[in-house]
DNA sequence: ACCCGATGTCATGAA
DNA sequence: ACTTCATGACATCGG
């Protein structure tokens, strides 16, 4: 029943959690589903986790609501459905290192391949070790993913300094960080302005550096952060420079690399099959798509000129300049870039829209190129991938595709990404109460201290009671079991008390940890281990009965039962004679007093028919009789009321223990929702690039770019990709915007 | 003297 | 009807 209750419950917390993870919407299911087995082992690379998700069952629910298998956002969409399908795991049974193995083994690859990411493979993976931390392995698994959670934060520059790795105290933090984070995060175009900052600041910088990018990246990504951050509040405006800033530096890093077509591709591909945003990917989008809009509103007069005049050194910048000259390959590199999936979300454009541009080949004609077939179909078939990559980089990233999954845009994406994550996830770790963080873990370990304090007890009265000894093993033992449940069940179980010394020892070594923690559970073990009616409930002790130490008293009782004073120690010995004297029940001394042939435990502790038995054998007054039923009904009531508080205790810890695991899923969850969160922005900043690069390529009849500030371009939900003007796209984006408000409310 | 925790006892109800 | 158990309430005891 417990096991069962608290299923239900972590079952609901988990659920609950997992919805405001997703933003309350269902419809994440929908988006992990969709995903192709093949293509996520493609972009993430075998991993046990993704392995067990189930693809069929979302499928099934997508029915053209599905992502494109090659859309930009399946690195989101994957990382999410592991996430939720770590959730649901959690729900079942907490399997701590297959979690974290699953984070490793998927950010590794990214990491590796993509030299611009790794940071942020290493934030992933430290977020997702925290995360993990949950299950019956607290301890360890804290200690084992914290270090890398320091490290991680260390590598992207993060400010704060790690924090122990508690992860109680994290999770405490995590969830009031994580929830104004999630305000804050919730807004897509906090995430743009963000990206289009770091872009303009650090990525034309870093990305020049292909080495040297992943150690750079860390500080400046910080610092890009932070300068987002003070933008963000104004971003929702200040887009404009972003834009091009983008562009440039996507372009000059290409440049700076070895090979400018290889890295486009690596870049493009990795983009497009990392982003993977399972939940929200309609919001996303369309938050994407008005930033975007607006960005290209604003910006586009600058951004136009920093697309367009790259600076002629960089060849990046060249050949991106020269891609819409070379209409080639776009169409391959689109179905990598796949949009396919975000089309859908796009449906902002209203079929107008789309006739629009469709019809109007020359707004188009950038982007169609000689080879594709029309915008629909290659935009259609989910790629705008083709758009972005070169004629040159196509054919490659055509074939790197699923391999090159790490793109250094990606990289940097995720890097800025990470070092928000890693400053938020420090900010979090920093406001985690170190004292809650205490609590919580003495409050894990209350149950060894249970036990401790139990065996601590006993020991005092053990020394009165020699005999018991026997008892003692079986008190002992479930006393050494740590949880109060065990406590509980020595009492109900064998009603015997642990007295003996071996007892102690044994709790002392099985609770070592936990000695000490909370005195008030050391109370309660003591309290249900002294009571010698326990001992006194088996029959077989009934020499050693809770009566039994009044008998040990010399003074008492004249019974035969009593152990040889010598058994007790000294010290205790007169303590507990006087103890026991003071103490001999009133049943005792009245017993005594009546003179009644047997001993209290066997009034108490027999069974009703032996009991019956032994009342015939004597014949015994009125008076008699009647004290010897009293007896017993005190006797009895004593031991039922000692394990109605035995019960009590367990069921108090058993909550808080419920509590505390609930806490620590919660945090983990909140954790699993930043890093979400986390992978949600690189897909926005990568869709952003993406649309950028698009857009910058895209030439009139005249073989001019189109103004971002009069154009825009939309996504159709049939997955093509249509240029319209800026009116119609503002139009639009607003319609959209309205929408998932209204939905959170 | 007072408080508090532990324990015992009683009354009551349920099984 | 009797016994046992569970539990709230109260009393007692010792620190």
């Amino acid at each position: 029943m417990l096991s069962l209750k608290k299923y239900l419950t972590e079952g609901l917390l988990q659920f609950t959690i997992l919805l405001s993870l997703i933003g309350v919407r269902v419809d994440v299911d929908t988006y992990l589903t969709s995903q192709l087995p093949p293509l996520r082992e493609i972009i993430l690379g075998p991993s046990s986790a993704y392995t067990q998700t189930q693809f069929h069952n979302l499928r099934n629910t997508l029915d053209g609501y599905g992502i494109h298998p090659k859309s930009i956002d399946l690195d989101n969409y994957f990382t999410a459905r592991r996430l939720l399908s770590q959730v649901r795991a959690l729900d079942r049974f907490q399997v701590p290192t297959t979690e974290v193995n699953a984070w490793l083994v998927h950010r590794d690859p990214e990491g590796s391949v993509s030299g611009s990411q790794p940071s942020s493979g290493l934030t992933l993976e430290s977020s997702s070790g925290l995360q993990d931390v949950t299950g019956p392995d607290n301890g360890v698994r804290e200690s084992e993913t914290e270090p890398g959670f320091s490290e991680d934060l260390e590598d992207l520059g993060a400010v704060a300094p790690p924090v122990s790795g508690d992860l109680t105290k994290e999770d405490i933090d995590l969830i009031d960080i994580l929830w104004r984070q999630d305000i804050d995060l919730g807004a897509g175009r906090e995430i743009f302005d963000y990206s289009h900052r770091q872009k303009e600041q650090d990525v034309d910088k870093e990305l020049q550096d292909g080495a040297e990018q992943e150690d750079t990246w860390p500080s400046e990504g910080a610092e890009a952060l932070a300068r987002n951050l003070l933008v963000d509040g104004e971003t929702g405006e200040s887009f404009p420079a972003q834009f091009p800033a983008d562009i440039s530096s996507i372009t000059e890093a290409v440049p700076s690399e070895s090979e400018p077509p290889g890295l486009q591709n690596n870049l493009l591909s990795p983009l497009l099959t990392e982003t993977e945003s399972p939940f929200d990917l309609e919001q996303q989008w369309q938050d994407l798509m008005s930033i975007m809009e607006m960005q290209a509103m604003e910006v586009n007069t600058s951004t136009s000129e920093i697309l367009y005049n790259a600076p002629p050194g960089d060849p990046l910048s060249t050949n991106y300049s020269l891609a819409p000259n070379t209409p080639i390959n776009q169409n391959v590199s689109l179905h990598q870039a796949s949009l396919g999936g975000c089309s859908q979300d796009f449906s902002l454009f209203s079929p107008e829209v789309e006739s629009l541009p469709v019809a109007s080949s020359s707004t188009l004609l950038p982007l169609v190129p000689s080879n594709s077939t029309s915008l629909n179909s290659t935009f259609g078939s989910t790629n705008l991938a083709g758009l972005f990559f070169p004629a040159q980089l196509n054919s490659t990233a055509n074939d790197t595709a699923g391999p090159e999954l790490p793109d250094p845009l990606g990289g940097l994406l995720d890097e800025a990404m990470l070092d928000e994550i890693s400053l938020m996830d420090l900010a979090i770790e920093e406001g985690f109460n170190p004292v809650q963080a205490s609590q919580l873990e003495e409050e894990f370990d209350s149950d060894s201290g249970l036990s401790l304090d139990s065996s601590h007890s006993p020991s005092s009265l053990s020394s009165s009671e020699g005999s018991s000894s026997s008892s003692s093993s079986s008190s002992s033992s479930s006393s050494s079991s740590s949880t109060s449940s065990s406590a509980s069940s020595s009492f109900s179980e064998e009603g015997a008390v642990g007295y003996s010394s071996d007892s102690e020892t044994l709790d002392l070594e099985e609770a070592e940890g936990a000695v000490g923690y909370q005195p008030e559970y050391s109370k309660f073990c003591r309290m249900s281990y002294q009571d010698p009616s326990q001992l006194s409930c088996l029959p077989y002790l009934e020499h050693v009965g809770h009566n039994h130490t009044y008998n040990m008293a010399p003074s008492a009782l004249d019974s035969a039962d009593l152990p040889p004073p010598s058994a007790l120690k000294k010290g205790s010995k007169e303590k507990q004679a006087d103890f026991l004297d003071k103490q001999m029940s009133r049943d005792e001394h009245r017993a005594r007093a009546m003179k009644i042939p047997f001993t209290n435990d066997k009034i108490i502790n027999l069974p009703v028919e032996e009991f019956n038995e032994l009342l015939s054998k004597y014949q015994l007054s009125e008076a008699q009789l009647s004290l010897i039923r009293d007896i017993r009904r005190r006797g009895k009531n004593k031991m039922a009321a000692q394990n109605c508080r035995k019960r009590k205790l367990d069921t108090i810890l058993n909550l808080e223990r419920d509590v505390e695991d609930l806490q620590r899923d919660k945090a983990r969850l909140l954790r699993e929702k930043v890093e979400f969160l986390r992978s949600l922005r690189q897909m926005k900043q990568k869709v952003q690039s993406l649309y950028q690069e698009v857009f910058g390529r895209l030439r009139d009849e005249n073989g001019r770019p189109y103004s971002p500030s009069q154009y825009a371009l939309q996504y159709a939900g049939d997955g093509s990709v249509l240029l319209i003007p800026r009116t119609l796209a503002d139009q639009q984006a607003r319609r959209q915007e309205r929408k998932p408000k209204d939905r959170r409310k």
